[in-house]
DNA sequence: GGACTAAATAACCACATGGTCATATAGTTG
DNA sequence: CAACTATATGACCATGTGGTTATTTAGTCC
């Protein structure tokens, strides 16, 4: 795995990051900042999550590096940190469709 | 994300996957895989996790397609579905690198 | 069959964390 | 300063799940 050691601590580190994707409510947020920044308002209205929820999950992220942000008023506004996220999630996808191929999950389409 | 529609459903499929490899314990199991197959014991010993917790995360694993296993005896041997861990382990790592240039986490080195 | 071994399962506890409600904080506008 | 708005935070509860112990199941060897 990479050039890192995986002692104990970085295995931690490692798993703490794929624990935040494994959220169906951050992997919302995330995919609804694909098309570009956002309020925390919006990200509310438009993923039906409450605020203090959103603002939560959007500290996590921030924590981690997965989003970033920038204060503009009354507003903050958050946006992908990078795509590191997306080359994540084509790979579980893939994985999805190759199992959708064995008959093992129903993906729905 | 791919090609796949990011229905409540699927975006739960997404996020299983990722929390399955949300945990230390797991990711310590797959990276003792990666040369090779080895039976529940040998992966007792080598992690030093108790037996039973170890069958647990193999099963789980199993169910998601991370590890494939054959039984050989008494023995069922376990093994790497495929390579796809360590491209999503790469990408995390490379994130903790990025994080450690910006002095945010300390990998051990 | 009976004794033995490897692995899986069940029952249980302890802890982490997602969601919510209420409140605090920061910033705006009058 | 007072009223208002957007976001963050704290307290709390409910649920999920990792770890352990004890037991069951599957397979081997005598």
């Amino acid at each position: 795995m990479s050039t890192i050691e995986m002692t104990p601590e970085v295995l931690e580190l490692v798993a703490k990051r794929f624990r935040a994707l494994g959220e169906p409510a951050r992997l919302l947020i995330l995919s609804t900042l694909r098309d570009g920044e956002h309020t925390v308002s919006e990200l509310v209205e438009v993923t039906g999550l409450g605020q203090a929820n959103v603002s939560k999950h959007l500290r996590l992220l921030h924590d981690l590096r997965f989003v970033e942000r920038r204060k503009e008023g009354l507003y903050m506004l958050y946006r992908l940190a990078d795509e590191d996220v997306f080359t994540l999630c084509d790979v579980m996808c893939g994985r999805l469709e190759q199992e959708a191929e064995w008959g093992r999950v129903v993906l729905g389409r």
